[in-house]
DNA sequence: GAGCACTGC
């Protein structure tokens, strides 16, 4: 099947008034574009027609003086290499530099060979960041004179700014792209598919190359453009080899690849390791400030804390540097960066550096930030980074199902990426606070992928619901530990999301559609039949969104004050439950929940998750239902979470206040932040944390009957170590069963049977 | 008697 250029293009009101005339063919500005198989001329004439191939409208002004711009990205001067190479192949492998202009160009370029338009197909492009989609989606729509939403739109959670039929080029996030899989396993709408930064390995963005690998095996139509940093690239170019085997395993995808336009950045090494970084690195600082030539400053910390503490330390030795040399050393400021910090104070990086006395040293600005600004947000101006070589990095631990935060050494790719931000505006230098010797030997080459290192219960849940098949044979380009799979899969098998053989049951079918960890949409949507959906989807939205408690340094008694006011002694959730239906009572009033140390930007966050979650289960037809009597409404929310979470609950042992984790028996705390009143023998929690010692946090009492009414599989004491857990259950047990014997038609039982069907 | 690295649906 030939696709007929001519026809295909044409926009419908010419078809008839201009068919006849033999000039309206070179007017059209996609004559003679055979869809794949396009050339850069084509497309560089194309560029420079007085007519907008999309549109049909005259260039405006705009188009023109940003057309020039675009001609010196490096990108645009392999255009004809680029056509060529994507002619001729389906999956490709493409790198380019930061500067290069692959984010902008690349998906412009594909639109004008695979003409998707005259299809009805799309072509997208995907991002690990929400900012990301949008504000690219708004430079490529000037860029191609259009509106954005109509030709060029994109699409991120809560907001779908494209145009069905229209949009024909899509920025969006990979987990969108990933939802949209979901319901169309082939992802038949595109034509194309552009996975941006690669290299980053989101966890959305591992699962959709896997997919993808599968699907271009079932659409010999689909294209497939994988873009990455340099050291990546191979291994990529391996992943999607085609035709492997048979003495072809040599075989990789083809590699574009595209220079960058950054200026260059001198490294340095310290001489021998620091024993203390933090200290290391106030110290370089202060060097930098006082011997280098004017240009701000770039420092990575690991977290908000250690942030805060060195920023003071910073400002009072900087201030004792101007007041001992006013003569030689400028002033200087300290702004800090994690993203917890409100937006109108992350907007202060970008802050003009102070000025200086007339006539006296130049001012310096020093930035000193987390990793949100090794790639989520980039600070013109920087020409110094400082660089202890340090993140906190998620890990997981599947034995104990445990997730947590640990300062670990950070990655060559990641170092160069740290390097490389003192490169954007003018020469720069990096100054790492480790040896060279140990950055050659001791440093990982990539961070570990997110697959391998966080629980994957979700995760298995998405990727059978996209049918596969096989999970441990999936083809990762990662392989997650088995045991973490086992985990996950056990998991979703409790939840009776999927069935003893591993398949997708009707109620993981729905779970699956939530975006939510598995736990909390099975309690979600098993909530109406308790009759509290109402209440339990503002504890879900609530429990996905981050901490809502603010608590200052300095106002730290006053925030505990606040917080009492909203305490609900039967436990956290309900607690958390109260703080949003009191912040929506009280809208009206701007200043309410900073005056109740309260965070507005996550409060907003949960009312627009509970907004999206709400309209979910209107699709499934699940009830939004609330009881009259709140007594009987706390019992009922309270086993509606035991429904999801009857896998997180600790056991008191003795009177110190220690408990036991049910099955895994580990030894935790309730978090110095939970509300109980008191110490009650049965609780179940949100969350197992790893700081100082092991928590549980955000905890809530329960009754050991309803683990055995709702979670019976699970409860199945035979499969219990010994100890003084199974033995409190098999009292509770017991007494269940004499109550049973009594009772034969305990109303329970009934609930607890329905229940097993849903 | 603590703390949320960063994203995403």
């Amino acid at each position: 099947m030939v696709d007929n250029p001519y026809l295909a293009h044409r926009h419908p009101s010419e078809r008839s008034a201009g068919s006849s005339k033999p000039m309206a063919a070179e007017k059209e500005p996609l004559f003679g574009f055979v869809p794949r198989l396009v050339k850069g001329d084509q497309v560089r004439s194309a560029l420079e027609h007085e007519l907008n191939p999309f549109t049909k409208q005259p260039h405006s002004a705009q188009y023109k003086k940003i057309l020039e711009q675009r001609k010196k990205l490096p990108v645009y001067g392999q255009m004809d290499d680029f056509f060529k190479i994507f002619s001729e192949n389906q999956i490709i492998v493409m790198v380019g530099e930061t500067g290069s202009g692959k984010t902008t160009q690349i998906p412009q370029f594909v639109a004008y060979s695979d003409l998707p338009h005259t299809k009805g197909k799309m072509v997208a492009c995907t991002q690990p960041r929400r900012v990301a989609a949008m504000s690219v989606a708004k430079r490529v729509a000037d860029e191609m004179d259009v509106q954005l939403g109509r030709q060029v739109g994109y699409s991120i959670r809560f907001e779908d700014m494209t145009e069905p039929g229209t949009t024909f080029l899509k920025y969006m996030t990979d987990g969108m792209l990933l939802r949209e899989a979901m319901n169309d396993n082939q992802l038949s709408r595109y034509s194309t598919i552009i996975l941006d930064e690669a290299h980053e390995r989101t966890l959305a963005t591992d699962i959709l190359m896997g997919l993808l690998k599968k699907i271009a095996q079932e659409r010999p139509d689909l294209k497939i453009i994988i873009m990455s940093a340099t050291l990546d690239a191979l291994k990529f170019q391996k992943y999607f080899a085609l035709n492997r085997g048979k003495g072809k395993d040599k075989d990789t995808a083809p590699l574009f690849k595209v220079p960058g336009r950054t200026h260059p950045v001198e490294v340095f090494y310290t001489q021998e390791p620091e024993p203390d970084y933090v200290e290391a690195a106030i110290r370089t600082v202060l060097m930098i400030h006082r011997a280098e030539d004017p240009g701000d400053i770039l420092l990575f910390l690991t977290g908000e804390e250690e942030i805060e503490d060195a920023c003071r330390k910073i400002k009072i030795e900087a201030d004792d540097l101007v007041n001992s040399d006013p003569d030689s050393v400028g002033p200087l400021i300290c702004i800090p960066l994690y993203s917890s910090l409100p937006p109108q104070q992350q907007q202060r990086i970008f802050d003009p550096p102070p000025a200086g006395r007339p006539g006296g040293p130049p001012g310096r600005k020093v930035v000193v930030s987390t990793n949100i600004a090794e790639t989520s947000l980039t600070i013109d101006g920087i020409v110094y980074v400082v660089d202890p070589g340090f993140s906190k990095q998620k890990v997981y631990n599947p034995r104990i199902r445990v997730e947590s935060l640990l300062v670990s050494p950070i990655s060559k790719a990641s170092a160069q990426q740290r390097a490389g931000r003192a490169g954007r505006t003018r020469p720069g230098k990096c100054f790492r606070l480790y040896t060279e010797k140990d950055f050659m030997g001791e440093l990982e080459e990539q961070t570990y992928p997110e697959i391998l290192r966080c629980n994957l219960a979700n995760t298995v849940l998405e990727l059978v619901k996209l049918g596969i098949k096989d999970l441990v044979r999936f083809d990762y380009v990662d392989a997650p530990a088995p045991e973490t799979l086992m985990r996950a899969l056990e998991l979703l098998n409790y939840l009776a999301a999927l069935d003893d053989e591993g398949n997708l049951t009707p109620l993981g079918g729905i779970m699956a559609e939530f975006p939510l960890d598995p736990q909390l949409a099975k309690m979600l949507i098993v909530s109406p039949e308790l009759k509290v959906s109402n209440e339990v989807l503002t504890i879900t939205a609530m429990l996905s969104v981050p901490n809502v408690w603010l608590r200052p340094n300095n106002q730290r008694q006053q925030a505990d004050a606040a917080k009492a006011m909203f305490t609900v002694p039967d436990g956290d959730h309900l607690t958390l439950l109260n703080v949003f239906n009191q912040y929506m009572q009280n809208k009206y009033d701007k200043n309410w929940a900073w005056n109740h140390y309260l965070s507005a930007r996550a409060l907003q966050q949960a009312e627009n998750v509970r907004e999206q979650l709400k309209r979910n289960m209107e699709r499934y037809e699940l009830d939004l239902l609330s009881m009259a009597d709140e007594k009987k409404m706390y019992l009922n929310i309270r086993q509606a979470l035991v429904c999801g979470f009857f896998m997180q609950v600790a056991h008191k042992e003795g009177e110190k206040g220690s408990y036991l984790t049910i099955k895994d028996n580990q030894v935790v705390a309730l978090h110095p932040s939970c509300g109980l009143d008191t110490q009650p023998e049965w609780v179940l929690f949100n969350e197992f944390v790893l700081t100082t010692r092991p928590y549980i946090r955000t905890v809530t009492e329960i009754r050991p009957d309803w683990l055995f009414e709702y979670a019976a599989n699970y409860y199945d004491l035979n499969t219990f170590q010994d100890g003084e857990t199974k033995r409190a259950l098999v009292r509770v047990a017991n007494k269940r069963a004499g109550k049973a014997t009594g009772r034969v038609d305990e109303p329970s039982s009934k609930r607890a049977t329905k229940k097993q069907r849903t």
